[in-house]
DNA sequence: CCGGATCCGAATCGATACTG
DNA sequence: CAGTATCGATTCGGATCCGG
């Protein structure tokens, strides 16, 4: 049951053997941000086989990238090991290097709560951040809701049911939500030209790229400032 | 023939749709050395089905990763793009996430130049060697004869015949050769608990491992601390 | 609903042979 | 040298089914 062998003894392969089969990534990815049960994962990627996450979950396990944890009373959740977390910024890197090729959505793309949270992570600049005031941000992309806040270099983002409660608060990263966002505004795909300088924040919204639901509308600057990528701007953790 | 489409407007999967299928990234590897003609990545990669070769080098051609360039009177070489070369740090990142992992090698797996070159550029500690005398290795693994050459941060490798002469000016990093090296060594893929830090060079000489062919043996310990991969340390560079 | 397992047609991969 | 062509072996994708 050895996945078919590259025949190479090289580091690279090794990796490639434990994470390159079709989808294992971006399990990676969702798994990044919190622990997922079966049946999230299976919501984050919509157009995953079952029995293909079934056996990725499976060979990440073998693998020591994946772990099963049973949840008391809740279920199971799968989990990165420390080593899968180690993939963190390599995944970070990947993300903004796909970033530049990306085109315009195909007309049967989603965009998931999970992928859009590492998306944010992938495109924050905490240099920048750490210059600015801090900022709290509540982003509506097509059914996502995610509450974004930022603090010097430190990143929180809450995934947010239309309601506006967080989803579960054991699972994703725990964001301080008594107050009211700053800033609330939705977008939608165009909201990448805005990332990667083609658009600044002022054109998206002539362009109805994006609209500001509520708050201080000035706050899209600092917002168009915390989340970056410039062509050239794979680099470093 | 848009290759099968993961339903995703996301970075990370544009990444892994356009380096992501099988043996891509390993081409991407080989070509990170310097460029390549078909026949050399078909002899670097000796497992790969030629028609899967050509595939992939239309694919990344495709996605602006891989470019085809004609050489005058010499037939013609695969070389990356700029964009291509930012995979640099994302790859070597991954060889040192896999190496990790690796365990003994199969009985049927190899070892050749490009992969040795990339695990040694995985391996390579620029502060270490910073703090470091310049030094100057002859390399023996298997079939594989490297020529290292660390001066502070730089590091050169080339890839020499047998006969001690480079494989082609044109192809691959340049070192200067004029004068021997300092030290020639041989070694099996033991070399890799050398790297990991689970044997010292003294041990590995001890056990057969690796053996100085000539030159100064006491350089084997700068060696030692000039390449070398502690657990956990797989960041992007 | 959660966490899968099973079945089957479609697409891809791997090995070998062959060509300009 | 630089690939194409062919064909059986594997894997993937889509759907359904099942035990708790």
């Amino acid at each position: 049951m050895a996945s078919r062998s590259y025949g190479q003894y090289c580091g690279v392969t090794t990796a490639v053997e434990l994470i390159g089969e079709r989808w294992a990534l971006l399990i990676v990815r969702d798994l990044l941000v919190g622990p997922r049960r079966y049946t999230d994962l299976k919501q984050g990627l919509p157009k995953i086989p079952t029995n293909i996450l079934s056996t990725r979950l499976k060979e990440l396990q073998e693998g020591g990238v994946v772990r099963r944890v049973p949840l008391l009373h809740c279920g199971l959740v799968y989990e990165l090991t420390p080593y899968g977390r180690e993939l963190e910024p390599i995944v970070l890197a990947l993300g903004r290097w796909g970033f530049q090729q990306m085109g315009e959505p195909q007309p049967d793309d989603v965009v998931t709560a999970d992928s859009l949270t590492m998306a944010l992570r992938t495109a924050f600049r905490a240099d920048a951040a750490a210059t600015l005031p801090p900022a709290d941000y509540e982003l509506h992309i097509a059914d996502v809701v995610l509450r974004v806040q930022v603090d010097a270099s430190d990143l929180r983002i809450a995934q947010l049911e239309p309601a506006g409660r967080p989803v579960d608060p054991r699972l994703g990263t725990q964001a301080t939500l008594e107050a009211a966002p700053a800033l609330t505004f939705a977008a939608g795909p165009g909201i990448r030209r805005v990332i990667s300088g083609e658009l600044t924040p002022a054109e998206a919204i002539d362009q109805e790229v994006l609209a500001v639901v509520s708050g201080d509308a000035t706050l899209l600057e600092r917002f168009a400032q915390t989340f970056s990528i410039e062509p050239g701007a794979a680099l470093v953790a």
